[in-house]
DNA sequence: TGGATTAACATGCAGCCTGTATCTTTTCTG
DNA sequence: CAGAAAAGATACAGGCTGCATGTTAATCCA
């Protein structure tokens, strides 16, 4: 038996890559960004600082590659639940239902919106919202509003606000608030957009 | 001349709590929380760490006092701007405006919006905006839809959603988006949750 | 196949920051 | 005016980040 099993060098830095982002979510998730050390970090993983920061320029872009991995998730989870085969307006509705299970995946509110928009910027965490979950919502909202609306206003704007009262739904569910009432409040908030002229 | 001019402990007091929460405050807004040092902030002050955290238990106590400050001072200018004389409708509406023009004031979402929430938790965070600006919107969210709310939908679950968006909003305006498209987009989101049944 | 090269990882160090403990100075109180 | 208390300044311990340097393992190429 060997003492160190050979390993392809993509395989070892796959295992790496794999257990620090692994240990840096968990840890981040529990005590926030600013609360957790790198040493932390690289105990949990089973390794030193030294292998972090080979694999990543510093703390943030670690946290950076956590947060793209949860939104990839949450945005496939939604897509998943939300086939544009349905009608716009339904596709809508089930895509608002998806989103807010997807997020009740514990410690999700936190990283991406709590520490990301703070840590990463605004610019750059509404980005990767809009690259990921975001993109659903405008297209849906675009497909069901079709034509009907006129200067000044916006289906990005529009899409833009209703984003924003997702997020918030997903915070105020985690943090104890009904979910009954907020989900209805939510699709209510939909269904008056997308409706009438 | 005296060499140092006798002052009594309040005036000394509230020299020094205002100078630092000043310096503090431009800090904050120029290069966030995290970043800023509280050297770097005793230096702007023209004191020295001693007095800060003697009048503060912690870096976060001074955050949370400068961010009450902040809260309070658009809370007035919301109230100045919409009261509650006028149609319920039209206060919401005059409302609306007033928050977004006072959160264009600089700096301002930056520690509202970003660094608050990171730094002080959803919770507590949101809690400071309930008892202030989220107040008012909450009031006239109740009168101008009556009783014509049937659960599971409540005025506090709309009220939570419709905060988000003011936020999200301003934030959006800050980052440069069209203010015409995005405050045309909050007024519609506005009228048609409080219009009809 | 075996030595050079590069990638992966580990160790050690410099500078900075936070919070506290201690010390000095100014104001208040009886 | 003396003692107490508040305001403010100084000094220190522990910890953290990022980098520079060293070591080991995989890859490349002749």
């Amino acid at each position: 038996m060997q003492r160190t099993m050979p390993r392809t060098n993509r395989e070892r830095t796959e295992a790496t890559r794999g257990a620090l982002l692994a240990a840096a979510r968990a840890l981040f998730i529990d005590k926030g960004y600013a609360d957790t050390s790198t040493p932390e970090i690289v105990a949990a993983a089973g390794i030193t600082r030294g292998a972090l920061y080979h694999h990543f320029d510093d703390k943030r872009a670690l946290f950076r590659a956590v947060l793209e991995e949860e939104a990839r998730a949450v945005a496939d989870e939604i897509e998943r639940a939300a086939p544009a085969t349905r009608s716009p307006r339904k596709a809508l509705i089930a895509g608002s239902e998806a989103y807010l299970d997807a997020m009740s995946v514990a410690g999700r509110t936190r990283l991406l919106l709590l520490d990301g928009p703070a840590v990463l910027g605004a610019g750059e965490s509404l980005a990767l919202d809009q690259a990921h979950a975001g993109r659903t919502l405008r297209e849906g909202l675009a497909a069901a509003l079709g034509p009907r609306i006129a200067p000044p206003l916006t289906v990005d704007a529009l899409a833009t606000l209703l984003s924003a009262a997702f997020d918030r739904a997903a915070l105020a569910i985690d943090a104890g608030d009904d979910p009954a009432a907020i989900r209805a409040a939510m699709v209510r908030l939909i269904e008056r957009t997308v409706s009438g002229g």
